[in-house]
DNA sequence: TTTATATATCGTAATATTGCAATATAATAA
DNA sequence: TTATTATATTGCAATATTACGATATATAAA
């Protein structure tokens, strides 16, 4: 085999699996972390900002996009890219969480 | 090609991405909702939990250790695993940085 | 209309991940 | 010592991801 056996486990847990995955490569770190550097949301020139090819960060936009870390409107020509404050505290509150229930924990 | 281009990512970006990556697999997450669940961290039964064989968990286990999320002690025969709280701690730290950044943007 | 610019999709090669049977290792029990 | 039990490692097949050249699409400018 090699599949991921996702149908074994549950929606919550695939979904939480599947917004890590889109975190889980360094240029779309790099891409999100520029956004944040960038004063407004117009953006566009990411192609330049990163050492990878237009395709390549146009596929990578894409599963940014999926898993709604980021959101895209066109806006001319471009298309103008910014994050979705939902989705990070969405992350944040589930880290959130997770510390919580672990302080009743013996480590 | 087709291997991640991770050298040409800043040392920070490549950390992160490895955080996540290893939070980005259904059966990870599983892992560590489990540890959370049990009351102790005297654990040792996560094969039982999951609908997968012994050695898929035990590569599991590798990377969630690998990535600091979760420690494991000796204890006996039985391998003792917890949650991590500092790696915890530092991903929500992140969010939380992410989000006080958005506070001053267009969206 | 034609040209220029920005982004998306297709096709494919290189590499990485996933899952498990078989086997190894290590500690305790008999 | 020889089981027994728990976890790790090896080897490999199936599948997924990554990257990019070529090409398609879409909008604006000339």
């Amino acid at each position: 085999m090699g599949a991921s056996k996702s149908e074994s486990f549950s929606a919550e847990h695939n979904e939480l699996a599947n917004l890590f995955k889109a975190l889980s490569h360094p240029a779309r770190i790099a891409i999100v972390d520029y956004l944040l550097k960038v004063d407004a949301c117009i953006c566009g020139d990411i192609v330049n900002e990163l050492p990878l090819a237009q395709p390549t960060i146009s596929q990578h936009l894409k599963e940014l996009k999926n898993a709604n870390i980021i959101k895209g409107t066109i806006e001319g020509t471009a298309i103008c890219y910014c994050i979705n404050p939902e989705t990070i505290n969405k992350i944040e509150n589930h880290f959130g969480m997770i510390r919580h229930k672990l302080k009743n924990k013996c480590c």
